[in-house]
DNA sequence: CCATTATTTAAGCAAACACTTAAATAATGG
DNA sequence: CCATTATTTAAGTGTTTGCTTAAATAATGG
């Protein structure tokens, strides 16, 4: 009675290739987590329309986003904290008003990303 | 009886620079909507490595990702389809064994997303 | 043609997500 | 101090995600 297996295992496979790969996955993994979730936060369209808002008009307050963007204001808020939770904006109170701007920390990484918005493709 | 306002309307806004945001989202709608899908995509920890690991290696197949991976050949074989359906990545059959690759037009933006990866921060 | 190997597909399910509404917190100005 | 304005928080809900297991599809080789 050969016993079935149930997953393949290749035996083709390249040993060094598997070996490599792991290693360099070793090597980054914070980094991966670090990127998954940026992109992560990016990859919501309204997020990103945020980010991309943010970075062309310096600041803005939830109040003018959920007018830009036509959502409530506590849908637009919540998508606020979680960018600041993951430290890419930073909020600054006048007066009544909370206004959000992209944390210089993260400008870099996040400049890379909206660029890539205003690229032509070939 | 005073109507409720549920709402901030802020009077201060700058009614110049909303309408200059909206123009700006309604130009770029169909930009932003392919972005934010290429990076929910890579917003996945699992799919960045995959990514990575293609660029890295040129092409694998799904028993080697699962290897690699250390996760099971159905659910590599899942993220695989995302990434085929969003023309990032394309399969290439030779006998039983389906290797993946990075498609030729996906590589400019993937490489400027992966990229990211290996860059120092200051 | 049948057993094996490689991969995909389908169904089921727990967790995460993104909104809604309602209530709470905070600053301003009469 | 109270009403108003701006924002956040909390609770509830439908949808999406990412896995699991089991079954289906596909190519190879005896």
């Amino acid at each position: 009675m050969p016993k079935k297996t149930p997953l393949c295992i290749r035996q083709l496979a390249n040993p060094a290739q598997i070996g490599r790969c792991r290693e360099a996955l070793e090597d980054k993994q914070s980094i991966f987590r670090q990127f998954s979730q940026i992109f992560a936060l990016t990859g919501n369209e309204v997020r990103l329309k945020i980010l991309f808002l943010l970075e062309q008009e310096g600041k803005l307050c939830p109040c003018d986003l959920s007018d830009i963007l036509g959502m409530s204001i506590p849908a637009v808020s919540q998508h606020l904290r979680k960018l600041k939770d993951a430290q890419l904006i930073e909020g600054q109170r006048e007066g009544q008003t909370i206004f959000y701007s992209i944390r210089k920390d993260a400008l870099p990484i996040l400049q890379v990303l909206l660029q890539q918005l205003t690229v032509e493709s070939p």
